[in-house]
DNA sequence: TAGTATACGTACAATGCTGTCCGCTTTGAT
DNA sequence: ATCAAAGCGGACAGCATTGTACGTATACTA
């Protein structure tokens, strides 16, 4: 699998690039129906130029994914031996679903995004079944817990955010969202 | 106000009427991106008649979404007296997400549906906060609760099923949603 | 059962978005 | 300094969808 090697970039076209994903992750941010030409447009660069970096918006949207997964991936290695990293994992999680809330919802729209869509559930699987396991001495969680739990609070919190406008406002839905998937609405609550 | 009397629809005219709103249910169910023109086809309807009966997709929607808040409201009505009322409602609304998902994402979708979204969100607000104050002498639930913290629990329940495709599999999501949000991850709940 | 108002379907004009074509410009290696 | 390769932008062809125009059919009224 040497297919990945990349010839270097020249000056102009890595700016181009660079200029395209930043347009995109500003317009993403607050609408998922965006035209390509208007992140053409707002990069500063013509049709052409965007095609050629991006065959189509699922690329871009790939791309810019990927980024966001890899932090989590990051953050969690970094913790990886402290017996609350479950916690703080779902902390950054949730904190980055209120940054990147409509790029979710592209991605899952877009059924050509299937493939980026699931590779990136399972790396999110992984991460999360990894920190679950070593938290799971700490007897912090429920112990029916399995890391499509996980996966599931986090679509849960995602969801809370959903036509929220501002990210103060995301901010307070997500803190909130998180407080109830961790403790529940219960006044005496029922581990079952 | 008495502009809300319609005068009586024609024979074919309320077939019509009903053939598009059950395409429109049908259609609405599996997918967002639905056109009209797909609905008219569906209904065995031409474009005009669509188009006579519901000026755009707005009109289609609303009327759709309106008729299941309806379904809300006379059950919390019915169980107006039952201390366990805030779980019945809760538990139906859930239940009426697994089957109207795609519907809620479209109606948000639709910036001239803003209003319809409103009207709607503020009708389950009064369910809720009617209802929640019904239970409160149950202990049932922890005491900072307020309608819209229930509010975003539904949204929460509804942000579990995106991205699922059969029915089925969205009960288990919402259920187990709905378990999450009531009772908490941990293992010892704080109650704050 | 005849007439009129109402509803109907087909065909099409208008719009918005995607992705490609092509002649010009920039880059960087010699 | 020169030149080929790589990159660039604007213009545009193609397509999907929306909403309208218009001649025809159907349903209620007398």
């Amino acid at each position: 699998m040497a297919s990945t090697a990349q010839p270097p970039l020249r000056k102009d076209a890595a700016r181009s690039r660079a200029a395209i994903l930043t347009a995109a992750r500003e317009l993403f941010s607050s609408g998922r129906d965006v035209p390509m030409y208007e992140i053409g447009r707002r990069a500063g660069v013509g049709q052409a130029t965007l095609y050629r970096h991006f065959p189509d918006r699922a690329a871009i949207v790939a791309a810019i994914s990927r980024e966001h997964v890899e932090r989590i991936e990051a953050l969690a290695a970094e913790h990886a031996d402290d017996g609350l990293a479950i916690l703080i994992v779902l902390d950054a999680a949730a904190d980055m679903l209120v940054r990147i809330h409509e790029l979710v919802g592209i991605l899952r729209e877009d059924a050509t995004l299937a493939p980026v869509l699931n590779e990136l559930r399972q790396r999110m699987l992984v991460v999360l079944d990894a920190t679950l396991d070593r938290s799971r001495a700490s007897d912090l969680l429920r112990d029916d817990l399995r890391a499509d739990d996980l996966l599931l609070v986090l679509n849960m919190i995602n969801g809370a955010l959903t036509g929220i406008a501002t990210t103060a406002e995301r901010t307070t839905a997500a803190t909130r969202a998180l407080d109830f998937a961790l403790n529940g609405l219960r006044r005496y609550p029922t581990t079952r």
